[in-house]
DNA sequence: CGCGTGATTGAGTATAGTCAACATTTGTGG
DNA sequence: CCACAAATGTTGACTATACTCAATCACGCG
């Protein structure tokens, strides 16, 4: 399983970072940064200077394009959390975000198979759905009752995911998966 | 008064653009467009072609790193959004979308000065807070009781900058207006 | 074992949503 | 310019979703 971490300003998730993820293009140009990175997993982190990424970016213009696309992908889902939260209730929003982290662990658009450890509390979680961990805990209780999920403390399985896609209207057409 | 964009995937607002931003340098580099844009105000655009854009990005890096700039401060305000959305509540919001329009209509960060026209109409301040437009008027006219803002319909002014600012919570440091 | 973190549950509250009526503004054709 | 229609804004009564506070439970670990 790969390494996981979250952009947080204050104390609300913006992103959630894995494996392969660049994690501060977001930087790259800026000269103020605005948010700070929190490890949920640890991992090996590999560090570049800026002054040479910058280089690269031009430089190497396929290097370049693949800054370009991590850094639209990113925001991509940005705008699709953004959706998330602002119009999604809480039950579909923590659906949502479990088809997210389902489809990016697995690389693919029907992760059906196997159960997978969810590396957040579910305060960790509230915090990235804009919700308290009480009402995570009621909303994963209720899933778990409808039959969409399992979970054995953190380990999370879908159980129905076909279900949890539709309720959580969920189209990973937003990950671009396809280019990352 | 400049002309006034939404970025809108089904009914849902994820930015703001205003004169001279750019329209959808999200796209520079995916395939499958995720969203679309929606004009709030009359106003001319200017179409270049996407091949031309790229080039562009890498042979001229003054050119390219404008449209890394661009892109990076559109995605710092998209993660200010998500915490906006995710983290206050209405009356917060509220007064943020107002602090950060009002800011980005003057360019500076005390736009104490004069009113200015909302371009948006309360289902669309709705829609771009996560809010209905039933809340949004109950709030709006809220603020007003409470001497923060005046309006006289479309027509906004910010009456008290500073608890304006203060309620909202607002900083604009993440539009990072030193640099566009 | 005993502590600490995280999970679970309950009771009461508050914020924002829904539905519905009505008012005002804006836009359009005559 | 007027008259009307459509869109937007305003208000009220009621509901629902999610929050708060608080207690208790379960596990992980020294």
């Amino acid at each position: 399983m790969g390494h996981f971490s979250m952009k947080t300003p204050g104390h609300f998730s913006t992103a959630i970072n894995m494996s392969g993820d660049f994690l501060d293009l977001q930087n790259l140009f800026l000269t103020e940064s605005d948010h700070n990175v929190q490890a949920l997993t640890s991992g090996v982190v590999a560090e570049v200077s800026l002054p040479a990424m910058q280089e690269l970016a031009f430089k190497r213009p396929a290097v370049g394009k693949a800054f370009w696309v991590a850094t639209l992908i990113e925001a991509s889902i940005g705008r699709e959390w953004l959706l998330n939260v602002g119009r999604r209730s809480a039950t579909e929003r923590l659906a949502h975000l479990l088809c997210e982290i389902a489809v990016r662990l697995t690389d693919t658009d029907t992760p059906a198979a196997g159960d997978y450890e969810m590396p957040m509390t579910q305060e960790q979680i509230g915090d990235a759905l804009g919700l308290t961990s009480v009402h995570v805990n009621r909303v994963l209780k209720m899933l778990q009752k409808q039959g969409l999920i399992n979970r054995d403390r953190r380990r999370m399985q879908v159980a129905d995911w076909k279900g949890l896609r539709a309720l959580a209207d969920f189209n990973e057409r937003y990950l671009h998966l396809n280019q990352s």
